[in-house]
DNA sequence: CAGATTTCAGAACGACTGATATAA
DNA sequence: CTTATATCAGTCGTTCTGAAATCT
């Protein structure tokens, strides 16, 4: 892995730190997840079909914030791994219904255990009370951004004026 | 913006979370700097012009770590627009030295600005004192992270229970 | 008929690889 | 001759758009 010296100019851009930390982190944890020999999206569709048990393939989609189209490919590598079994609905036979087979629910348990080890390296400076408030922060500001926080902010520019490309 | 509502098992993945957060909070700055002609990749190579003044090309890719051969379109783009000046090296002809125009740091600071006022945005849940932590928090973890902490962790597999920390 | 679900084709973007021309 | 820089061509993975086929 790479380590570049960052500019200063932008390690003051917390946005710029969040995202270097975050995509280094999920860089990280799919390369754990592809020993296992799954990749991201085989572990999210697991953890939908876990919570939900047998799901229509476009609500999975939806709980993952995947478009349609792309499940396509997704639902195919995990039904040739016999990881889920997909069966037409014979209600609605638009529909595919999604169900974990147990080999399936093993290798969720797996990657989610792959995950807690890679979160316990991150977190290894931390004492426990630091895990707390680090855990507490992130998912208060997660949920406030998926609350629409990031949605009213005020018009670009301001006090200067932004210049048209030439 | 889609917001989905996510699956708990996803949720109680504090690395999703994470990811989330960053890559959508990205995303919003990317729009906002869209808003002024810029990308990212603008706003990150002013960054570093910035803090060093002229540099060679391929320094500012190792600077913001990207390929030499992606550099090429980013600081065409740079040029085209005014921001940036691009002068071979005399001492070393193989080189291009690049300098920050006027008007490129004119927009770096509108750049920083947005950053700023999303930053804001995101963090507006929090008191001073939360702001203070989520920041030390933020940057002790991505410190640690560059110094390595991902690279030591136990072989994948192993034990299927989730182990206490020492 | 309209609407929903799956599927396919392809565009756009960023990350990465390999090869080449030029200069040190 | 070897190395460094910039560039070009192309691949790969992800995300998104648009359209077609099937079914309700």
């Amino acid at each position: 892995m790479v380590i570049p010296p960052f500019s200063q100019s932008l390690l003051d851009q917390d946005i710029f730190v969040l995202s270097n930390l975050a995509l280094t982190v999920r860089r990280r944890l799919t390369e754990r997840f592809a020993e296992l020999g799954m990749n991201r999206w085989d572990v999210a569709v697991l953890a939908a079909l876990t919570d939900n048990g047998p799901t229509v393939q476009r609500t999975v989609g939806t709980l993952l914030g995947v478009d349609p189209s792309d499940m396509v490919d997704m639902v195919e590598r995990l039904v040739d791994a016999g990881w889920v079994e997909r069966e037409r609905d014979p209600a609605d036979r638009r529909r595919y219904v999604l169900t974990p087979t147990p080999q399936g629910r093993r290798m969720f348990e797996l990657a989610r255990q792959e995950e807690r080890r890679t979160r316990e390296a991150l977190l290894a400076p931390l004492d426990e009370r630091g895990r707390e408030e680090w855990r507490a922060l992130l998912h208060l500001l997660h949920g406030h951004m998926r609350a629409g926080g990031l949605d009213a902010l005020p018009p670009v520019g301001g006090t200067a004026e932004p210049e048209p490309r030439p």
